[in-house]
DNA sequence: AAGGTGTGTTAAAAATGGTTAAATGAGCAT
DNA sequence: ATGCTCATTTAACCATTTTTAACACACCTT
């Protein structure tokens, strides 16, 4: 197996050289590009197996720099590195197509730990559906989908058929995005137009059933589908 | 026994008609796909059992394809054709589910012959759910279905002709949906609207005999059947 | 900014399943 | 044969699940 190849946009020249280094120390391949312009000067298709991305840089922000990124290589893992929590940024962030975030100031343990997950993530995401325990527990959430319960602090919900193979399919694909017409084809058994929007009523029904659990939320990836994501 | 439905997905039309035609000769009901975009298109859960991809096509390569194919339906047994000999290539089929691979040019008897080596080993493992032993225990019931007793806590239930050929389907089944047509042919002979109603009434009476066993569920998939759990 | 397409939301319609009790029918004893 | 008894089916009614429809809003492209 050669080596991970890594693109950092950094404009902090301290943080820059710093995440280079740990990350060449630590077996990567690892470019650092000086802000979003060269960032997107130096991405080539095919050359790079993960992106680490700052969000405020000069020139060019993340956003921006993943855009285009994205455009070139949709499948390409990217993480995030951001000062501000906001949670309106990392969401945004998300829908766009990000893998993981990291919120600045961190350790780079903590860093390393996330570049590994998500490219184990991705890695085996074309292999195998990753078989999901019995039980599982998220937040104040635990979810048998052996029998259709969802259990919330505020009471049990008796899960429907249709509402359960849903809401398995987007644990079993936590973080990553599930396709409309793979949803569809595998749940409805047929994709057409009218199965779309039967779909589009149980999103919604999930998410009512999600909210009182924050760190989950299901987004909408514009075109393509839908996107489970557990903020840790 | 009914035909073995194959999609072919193959983008030398050349190639593909010979293939379609001589699997359909060898008794085969085989579907042709010109790309892999086809190929997706024409893919619905329970409408083939084997694949044979191209791993080289126009819009939409072997691989992907056979992501997606996995995606809905993970069993499958799906073989590549590859015009490289190159390992890299076969190991990575490997990996993400292939059952075999033959490399081009082939003669259509090695493809026959790697087919029904495939579907012997995967239609042995899907085969069978065991045999039932002659007495089962689950939790605090046994069930002796050679004479139609029910044993539980709080007494013996002698079940009825219909009420044990019932019973007995769902443990053979244990944790897998049982179609409702399935068990109306096997033990109605014959699926009618009468029938069905029939049957749901006798399902009725199976979960109130079953209802003192907390581990035991016979939930209903609303729209195709039914299916008897066991938590462990 | 405008228009097309995709998605969110809600309510009503349609389909499917749950429950109960009465009708049917077959086997058996009288 | 007649009348029990019991398994099974039919029927009627109700409850739930799923789909369809209509309209509002969001997103992308021009």
């Amino acid at each position: 197996m050669d080596k991970i190849r890594i693109l950092i946009a950094e404009d902090d020249p301290n943080l820059g050289q710093i995440l280079n280094e740990y990350l060449n120390l630590k077996g990567f391949d690892s470019t650092l590009c000086p802000d979003g312009e060269e960032g997107s000067k130096t991405f080539k298709p095919g050359k790079f197996d993960l992106c680490i991305l700052d969000l405020m840089m000069p020139k060019k922000d993340g956003f921006t720099l993943a855009s285009e990124i994205k455009a070139i290589e949709p499948k390409i893992p990217i993480i995030f590195l951001t000062a501000k929590s906001m949670k309106e940024d990392i969401l945004h962030g998300f829908k766009i197509g990000a893998d993981d975030y990291v919120t600045k100031p961190f350790s780079m343990e903590v860093l390393l730990m996330r570049v590994n997950a998500v490219l184990k993530r991705t890695k085996q995401s074309a292999e195998g559906p990753g078989k999901l325990p019995e039980e599982l527990k998220i937040g104040s959430l635990t979810y048998q989908y052996a029998d259709n319960r969802l259990m919330r602090p505020s009471g049990e919900i008796k899960l429907t058929t249709k509402e359960n193979e849903l809401l398995k399919l987007f644990f079993d694909n936590l973080n990553q995005t599930v396709d409309r017409s793979i949803a569809l084809k595998k749940i409805w058994k047929d994709d057409s137009y009218f199965n779309a929007r039967s779909m589009d009523v149980y999103i919604a029904k999930i998410r009512k059933y999600l909210k009182e659990e924050e760190s989950l939320k299901l987004l909408t990836v514009h075109g393509e589908g839908f996107k489970l994501i557990h903020l840790t």
